[in-house]
DNA sequence: TTGAAATTTCAAAAATACTTGAAATTTCAA
DNA sequence: TTGAAATTTCAAGTATTTTTGAAATTTCAA
């Protein structure tokens, strides 16, 4: 077998095992990657024989890639299939993600602790006490780490702050330059 | 049902179903958070009767907190049980499982993406280019986000960076003073 | 318009992950 | 040492999540 082949079969593979990671679905996040690896869009009948996956699951993964903007959906005028592009801008990709997971897990975590602490404030037992001292600690770093990821979806943390922090703090290749690893960013 | 034991009820429910985010299941999740919401250190007859769990379970989850190091368990001399106490310090129980998480799920994404972009250069294809391509962006990324979360790791982010951070960007209170935030950092 | 192609839906099946509980092992007070 | 108490183990059971596939719906070239 090629090695495009190969990697491609690897690199699928380990995608899958760490959409846990991303909250995404094994078979989701293996249609992403299979896509990311290949120089050209692909319809759903592609999707289904690469990956070995039936007609549906293959639409339940595109809807949820879209919903995620990590793919779009290109009409082909002549045609009626769509033809499915992965996003490559990956920190767009990424932003997305943590955007969306924020949202939905953990702003839902700030309104609980911001009503519980209150309820114990009524309480005067040290038990209480004690519980509400923790839940403001939580409450605290929560809203810390909330206000962090909220400056790295607005103002691109990682062109800012990341490329000065590579170089200087971490070259795990003697000599690999700046340009090496800008360069590596592919343009959309 | 008084505040304390509603809240916590509510408190145990909301960490069980976030353990996933952190790759912790939900059951060692719910005994993490039963604990921290009490003033004492438990054995696990408490905690089975606390959580309705079996004994079983209990000592399951207990292996994975220390594991992570989240609980410690205490022998009380004159009886033979442990007694288990959380720990509080919070950003250091984060940086515990951000450490290990990185280690066992994205060091080896490193080291397979640095193995299969040679392979592709191998092959001259256009489509070896792209994917090769990719595969760049993507280590790019990763070596990037990697020396971050070394940073934060070595050097406490969070106290560094988190606190400024805090108080210029976001104020979630008018009235919040960057003391009472620190006040709410439980002391060990 | 028409109707075949394409896509979506969703109940049921399969796969995966979690929990239990009884038996085996370990611990330590007596 | 002894043996009852405490803990751990792990195969089997339960629950949850994911995937399928056939039917319903939508789309659009002709």
């Amino acid at each position: 077998m090629s090695e495009i082949h190969s990697v491609r079969e690897a690199f699928v593979q380990l995608w899958g095992s760490m959409g846990t990671f991303w909250g995404i679905s094994p078979t989701t996040a293996r249609v992403y990657s299979w896509l990311l690896s290949r120089a050209e869009p692909a319809d759903s009948e592609m999707i289904m024989e690469g990956l070995e996956l039936s007609r549906g699951a293959v639409s339940m993964a595109c809807r949820e890639l879209r919903e995620w903007h990590l793919i779009e959906a290109e009409k082909v005028p002549g045609s009626r299939r769509a033809q499915y592009r992965p996003a490559t801008d990956l920190e767009k990709v990424i932003r997305n993600i943590v955007q969306i997971r924020k949202r939905r897990e953990w702003d839902p975590v700030l309104e609980h602790l911001r009503e519980w602490i209150p309820r114990l404030e009524a309480e005067d037992s040290p038990e209480a006490a004690i519980f509400r001292q923790r839940l403001k600690s939580i409450e605290a770093l929560v809203a810390l780490a909330d206000s962090m990821v909220e400056t790295f979806l607005k103002g691109g943390f990682l062109g800012r702050v990341g490329l000065k922090m590579l170089v200087n703090a971490s070259r795990p290749e003697k000599n690999r330059s700046p340009e090496m690893v800008l360069q590596a960013k592919e343009s959309p």
